[in-house]
DNA sequence: TACAATAGGGTATACGCTTTCCCTATTTTT
DNA sequence: AAAAATAGGGAAAGCGTATACCCTATTGTA
């Protein structure tokens, strides 16, 4: 590929005058500039990225750390975070792997490796300290999904435990006293906190939960199935569920069909998060919304500013609240 | 953040020895190595990427180019690149936007910028032409879902034909005689060959197809309800719909649905992509795979071979055929 | 013992760009 | 008409790496 001095070669200008043709810049007139323009156009010419970030040490790319593409809830983070990258005219290079503490790190290791200007990542197991510490060294390091206080305003997560609150509260308004909780087993604190806000509603309603109705799998369709066949098994006795998630949820809803349990009839099952997959299962899934989209377009933004040096509002904090969002899967009872 | 010379004076060596500790180099010994690498760590140096791509000209990243991200079929596709560049230890960049023309080329423009040593490429509106130019350009450039013949060797891609003659001979096995097709309005090829090869298969039955019985509409949920919707209204009579894709798929069910016809005892439906929501709809669809995923990583195998100038046997073709997933929207008529 | 070979490391240049400083006409101001 | 300002552009110094080439002890060989 052509080089800023082969263009400045058949132009017959200095590097200089086309370095500022690229960048608009002045000190260029109006004939060079069509010239030069012409010649870039005529050789196909594109400015060096690695180059251009390394003398400006600037790389007009953010960073992100996911866990999984495949599932749609980071496929929607990263696209979140593509609208507002694409937006101020940055690519996203995306980072990451599976859950674990030393694939976390890698990936991180691997966006401070390309400089990216801003940061935004989904960490769940890195330990507060380090997080911390790579906040204060990289000006654009965001966290989504995470709240650390030493680090508020470069936080944007979502109230869990309110979540917790708010799908049980849902389901007591709608007649229901006999709960089972299909939790995630994975070691992260976002189930705790849910479970948290589920124990907190059922208590100011008076209402027990057995340790017996909660059952923890993995965070999908399987674990949903294999939760509630445990639950069967025990004779465990309710008439809602509470899901971690919208798979969880979707598995549990097909094993207890498949019991020829009716949901929501006879049953009624709650999800949580609000993924694609809520609006396509039948019956429809009654669950809580987790905006993450807006929540990663927030990040982004707050990444790109802090990153160009704009402090927000320090008191400013990017706490989000999940909303229940009625479909048919609950019933009143 | 350190650099190279700052971790060389406190270590006491030359740049040239930090550089070779970093790439596994020779001509160190161990001390020396150890105390370099003791240093490293305790600065928490990382390489800067930028710089090293220019000095080396290889980037260690391989682009990828799709339309949207939000959607299971990309997140998949993007996956797929994904999991083969952490295997060779290089990290994605993607670009994208979405589907036209301007957008597809400046996709493409941010990713040479990068000099992305690898890139796949999901373009479905540029012309040959242009995209021939680009492939003679970079070694390692390859499409995803497109077929040209001059560059033969660089395009992954599935046999549309095949899937709509499949998907219609399996109908017609399960006794259908009286189809309605779900298009996609969107100008691009796909769903012209996939009608052809429905008309292939029809047409070897002695089946005809009206006019009438042809909806186009947006390829998501809506337009497959408002295809339906719009079948009805003009009388069009079918027992069996061959949709565009799942999202179409699904959109028709809820509509036939609604109308009180039963799936599929009334009217078989069947999908296109076997994208995650093919298995959580209900009924469960049945639909033909597009093994995106393993394309893509095919795609990208092959991308960072070509840029190794490793040339794969001329004669080899990476057409993939799609398969029927049985479920349970279609029955026996 | 004299010599070549090798291990271990330093020097310096190139990679492609941005940006600061400098220079020369030309135009504007006094 | 002389001085000052400005427009237009060039030269060169980095940015942080990789690497080709050079140098010096030490070891191995004849």
């Amino acid at each position: 590929m052509a080089t800023m001095k082969q263009i400045a070669d058949v132009a017959g200008v200095s590097q200089a005058t086309v370095s500022r043709v690229i960048n608009e810049g002045p000190k260029v007139g109006y004939a060079t500039r069509q010239r030069v323009k012409d010649i870039i156009k005529e050789l196909n010419y594109r400015p060096n990225a690695n180059a251009r970030a390394l003398a400006t040490s600037r790389s007009d790319t953010v960073g992100v750390v996911v866990a999984d593409l495949y599932e749609p809830f980071f496929a929607a983070l990263a696209h979140g975070v593509d609208t507002v990258a694409r937006k101020n005219g940055t690519q996203i290079l995306i980072s990451g792997g599976t859950i674990g503490e030393e694939a976390e790190r890698k990936a991180i290791d691997t966006l401070l490796g390309h400089r990216c200007d801003a940061m935004v990542v989904h960490s769940k197991t890195l330990e507060n300290e380090e997080l911390i510490g790579l906040a204060n060294m990289v000006p654009g390091f965001v966290l989504l999904n995470r709240f650390i206080p030493e680090i508020a305003g470069r936080c944007v997560w979502l109230d869990n435990r309110a979540g917790g609150r708010l799908m049980a509260e849902y389901m007591i308004r709608q007649g229901h006293r006999k709960f089972a909780v299909v939790s995630s087993g994975f070691p992260i604190d976002d189930p705790i906190h849910r479970i948290e806000g589920i124990r907190d509603a059922l208590s100011d309603a008076n209402i027990e939960l057995p340790d017996m109705n909660i059952e923890h799998g993995a965070p999908n369709q399987e674990g949903g199935e294999a939760a509630i066949q445990n639950l069967m098994s025990k004779g465990a006795d309710f008439t809602a569920v509470l899901a971690y998630n919208d798979a969880m949820a979707s598995g549990a809803m097909t094993m207890l069909m498949d019991h020829d349990i009716e949901v929501p009839r006879q049953v009624s099952v709650i999800g949580y998060d609000d993924i694609i997959l809520a609006k396509y299962c039948r019956p429809k899934l009654t669950t809580l919304r987790y905006p993450i989209e807006m929540m990663a377009s927030k990040a982004t933004e707050l990444a790109l500013q802090y990153a160009q040096g704009v402090t927000p509002p320090v008191n400013e904090t990017f706490k989000f609240q999940p909303t229940v969002v009625k479909r048919d899967s609950v019933a009143r009872i």
